[in-house]
DNA sequence: TAACCGTGGCC
DNA sequence: TGGCCAAGGTT
């Protein structure tokens, strides 16, 4: 289909986005942040936090100037909080060794922290006008489709095959503005015509060459991904209370939730009762209703535990550790929790007298 | 290479 | 309700 990206850039000015908060821009550090977060994350899920990120940070220098801690309690809720971690190093790395500028090459954008293959295409190609292509799940999703690609799109031979289809679908002799309506029209024709469930073959440009219309497959491209059963893990957590205020832990940065402040775990009931008592609490501990959270890859059943701390103990228990604080509950906001935690914790707030 | 890494929305 | 997955990258 030679002129495919002719029809996507007509598609694209006529029917695709053109409003989002991070377009209608050419700065670097604003297209940066808007793709980081947007990595396996919905448009609408961003756009508070890209405002709440862009209010507290303005430019590339006072991000990575901040706390880490700051950057982590501001990505809370997001997830994939690696992303965090990397956004913050990427900031300093620019600031450091870029002179507070970003590099133009997609190859160099690709060696800093966090930026992949495909998110330095999408900053090159919205900030630099750089003829690159992006490949992520709408066009993995697209390309399946239309050229009616075989085979699930996550193994490697598959998505070798994709980027070298991406690659050759680029437009030639391309102005900025064609680059950057080509790969935005990459992404709005996979978001909102050709997505997942109902694709919209009625207002499709490609219709008549779509492999999977003609043939009726639009159901079965993309390939599906193998089923995986999910193991399921179980923790307990102590939610140690003194007054209005609760102990929590950072917990180590990698692994999950690497980097964020959480309640104290422990693997069983008596080891949760040890460690309660160890913080200096010597009293009942009582069960809360316990909670059950989904990862892309585990499901984990939460046993939380309510304890009370000794009278006039809670300056010594968190004494000379760096790692344990005591939080007001209603100063849960400046320390990054995770959601389900966040959770357990407002309806807490909600429930003392 | 494949596993790991969050959360919320959709059907 | 539960399966599926979204503007992927790192290890």
């Amino acid at each position: 289909m030679p002129d495919f990206s002719a029809r996507l850039i007509a598609w694209q000015r006529r029917h695709g986005r053109h409003d989002l908060p991070w377009q209608n821009t050419r700065d670097p550090y604003r297209i940066w942040l808007s793709e980081i977060m947007l990595q396996q994350t919905q448009v609408s899920t961003v756009i508070p936090y890209y405002a709440k990120f862009l209010a507290r940070f303005p430019d590339v220098a006072a991000l990575a100037a901040a706390p880490a801690d700051d950057v982590m309690a501001l990505w809370a809720g997001l997830g994939y909080y690696t992303r965090a971690r990397n956004l913050h190093r990427c900031a300093q790395v620019v600031v450091g060794q870029h002179g507070g500028a970003f590099p133009a090459s997609v190859e160099q954008l690709a060696e800093l922290p966090g930026i992949g293959r495909s998110t330095a295409a999408a900053i090159a190609s919205f900030a630099f006008g750089a003829r690159a292509t992006i490949l992520d799940g709408n066009v993995k999703r697209v390309l399946a489709r239309v050229f009616g690609v075989e085979g699930f799109q996550g193994e490697k031979k598959v998505e070798n095959a994709m980027w070298t289809l991406a690659e050759s679908l680029l437009p030639s002799n391309a102005s900025d503005d064609d680059v950057s309506s080509y790969t935005q029209g990459l992404m709005d024709f996979g978001a909102t015509l050709c997505v997942r469930g109902k694709p919209d073959c009625l207002r499709c440009p490609f219709a008549a060459d779509c492999v999977a219309n003609v043939t009726g497959r639009q159901r079965e491209l993309p390939a599906a991904r193998p089923k995986k059963t999910v193991p399921t893990r179980r923790t307990w957590m102590l939610v140690l209370r003194d007054g209005n205020a609760v102990m929590l832990e950072k917990r180590p940065p990698s692994g999950i939730w690497g980097g964020l402040w959480s309640l104290p775990e422990a693997a069983d009931e008596a080891a949760l009762a040890e460690r309660a008592r160890t913080f200096g609490s010597h009293g009942a501990v009582s069960p809360l209703a316990p909670l059950t959270h989904v990862f892309t890859h585990f499901k984990l059943d939460i046993e939380p535990r309510l304890a009370e701390l000794d009278r006039g103990v809670g300056a010594l228990a968190a004494l000379g550790d760096a790692d344990t604080a005591w939080v007001a509950l209603g100063d849960l906001d400046s320390f990054g929790v995770p959601a389900p935690v966040r959770k357990l914790l407002d309806g807490l707030q909600g429930s003392l007298i």
